[in-house]
RNA sequence: GGGUCGCUAGCUCAGUGGUAGAGCAUUCGGCUUUUAACCGACUGGUCCUGGGUUCGAAUCCCAGGCGACCCA
């Protein structure tokens, strides 16, 4: 018999029937006979009295072996079965939580056995771990102490073909957890939470930026010239206009152009794209939000990121101390400031400010055990790279780094005091970069000569420099 | 891009040259207090791919693919 063979339908084996296609035979074999005995496998609604959640804090308090007269209705996904001869057990998960279901044959049959004489065997043939089943019952609290809905009716509402990952052992394959999160987010239960933090967290970023008086916007993703960051971007085509276009790598430049349009204080919260390595750390496509204000310097944009973050911290969590892998953090106000000179001194002992020579500043780091500075082209590359390697590590609880080498930072205005150096700050927590800001550079000749050098490492082959971006020198000047 | 480790049943993993394995899941039977239920029976495999060594390869060698971690 010819079949056509591909990864997602393979060709059905006669001799398997408890591998992953007979298991998905089977299923669907249960669902017609659900249809048989009067019940739709996908059913179109089924009305919830209470999320588990809530039952489970109402009834907090109730013995073991107590009952209660109190009609509920819930629906969730079966994410265990124990099945005896007159009387089951499911375990149940809806979003907040889960719950147990207690399956007796009598009670069952009284209620159901006029639409289904087999009802509760149908429940234990028809039913498998992965099904949304709906139940209503009264509130029991087993002799073993487990919450449960002692159940008068069910529904099957949606049966699933497919097996649930190992009870016990979960999906622990980082790669498949990432590829199938609707799997991940079913078998564990804390990456919901993570989602939930998540999405309060945006929520009170918006909140609060609102209450400052920043507009939110939205800034062309699609984009001739990608820039405001170092970064590789991916390369699309746009068929009526004849031209390649980049997806952008940052917000930033068109953000300007928005305080240029007049307005004070804008922020985007956006998806960005990269086109480099990928890693648990890093995705192709991530999310950052970029403020700018107008009239204001690093000082003003460093003060608003920690009362921002700490404010948000205790709204979400309850608190201003979080405990992120293993380490407590602080958001208590004022964080730690500390110069990017200073911070790579009390680490390695060197004092770059005192350097005014190139090849003796490479010496001092090598000496410190700073790799890879043979191709820094200046005192400021080498002091970065002593920087990544030997401090940004140890910067567990929130640290302003502040006061960058000009050669590492096209878009900040020059250090009002400090020749050589920008009015930049970067933010690390546990271990790394979190947030970057400047006193904005608006000086458009000043940023054209930066861009000009950025776009001769472009021609030099650096696929990591920009361009210059002419019309955004226009709206400067 | 470099290094290390890995890839065997749906899931989690054993198996270092001699008949392809376990637990869970699936299927069948039993069971009214389980919660990784239990008891009994069965089923399930391109051992990532290709080549080589060998009487014989999941196992050793070479090349490639995919993935994880670390480094850049």
């Amino acid at each position: 018999m010819a079949s056509n063979k591909s990864p997602n339908t393979p060709a059905p084996n006669d001799s398997s029937d408890s591998g992953i296609e007979g298991i998905r035979a089977a299923r669907l074999q249960k669902a017609e006979d659900l249809k048989q005995a009067g019940q739709q496998p996908y059913a179109y609604s089924w009305d919830i009295t209470h999320p588990i959640a809530d039952l489970q804090a109402k009834f907090a308090d109730l013995e073991a072996g107590a009952e209660e007269d109190f009609n509920v209705s819930i629906a969730g996904r079966i994410m265990a079965r124990r099945v005896f001869g007159k009387l089951a057990f499911f375990t149940v998960q809806d979003e907040t939580g889960t719950i147990q279901l207690y399956l007796e044959k009598k009670t069952i049959q009284a209620e159901m056995g006029e639409a289904d004489a087999q009802a509760f065997n149908h429940l234990k043939q028809l039913t498998d771990a992965g099904d949304i089943i709906g139940a209503q019952g009264t509130i029991k609290r087993t002799d073993k102490g487990e919450l449960s809905v002692k159940v008068k009716q069910y529904a099957m509402l949606t049966k699933s073909l497919l097996p649930l990952p190992d009870k016990f052992h979960g999906l622990t394959d980082v790669a498949k957890r990432y590829r199938q999160r609707y799997v991940d987010l079913i078998v564990n239960p804390e990456v919901r939470d993570t989602f939930r933090k998540r999405a309060k967290i945006t929520a009170a970023i918006r909140r609060h930026l609102d209450e400052l008086g920043y507009i939110e916007v939205e800034t062309p993703v699609l984009q001739s010239e990608p820039g405001g960051a170092e970064a590789r971007p991916f390369v699309t085509y746009h068929n009526t206009l004849d031209m390649e276009l980049y997806l952008r790598i940052a917000t930033e430049l068109h953000l300007k152009r928005m305080v240029v349009g007049g307005f004070e204080k804008v922020f985007e919260l956006g998806r960005v794209f990269r086109n480099e390595g990928i890693s648990t750390r890093h995705n192709p496509e991530f999310t950052t939000i970029e403020m700018y204000q107008a009239y204001s310097d690093y000082q003003d944009m460093m003060a608003l990121t920690e009362s921002m973050i700490e404010q948000i911290a205790e709204e979400v969590t309850g608190s201003n101390t979080v405990t992120y892998q293993g380490e407590e953090i602080s958001f208590a106000q004022p964080w730690k400031r500390v110069t990017m000179h200073d911070a790579v001194k009390e680490k390695t002992g060197i004092d770059f400010g005192e350097f005014s020579d190139l090849a003796a500043a490479k010496e001092a780091a090598k000496g410190a055990g700073v790799g890879d500075v043979d191709s820094c082209e200046s005192i400021g590359h080498v002091l970065n790279e002593a920087f990544e390697q030997k401090v940004e590590e140890t910067l567990i609880q929130p640290t302003f780094i502040t006061d960058y080498p000009v050669e590492i930072s096209p878009l900040s205005k020059p250090h009002r005091s400090k020749p050589g150096l920008v009015e930049r700050f970067e933010l690390f927590m546990v271990g790394r970069e979190t947030a970057n800001g400047f006193s904005e550079l608006t000086d458009p000749v000043d940023q054209r000569d930066r861009l000009e050098l950025q776009a001769a490492k472009k021609e030099a082959g650096d696929l990591e420099a920009c361009s210059v971006d002419e019309d955004f020198i226009n709206a400067l000047e």
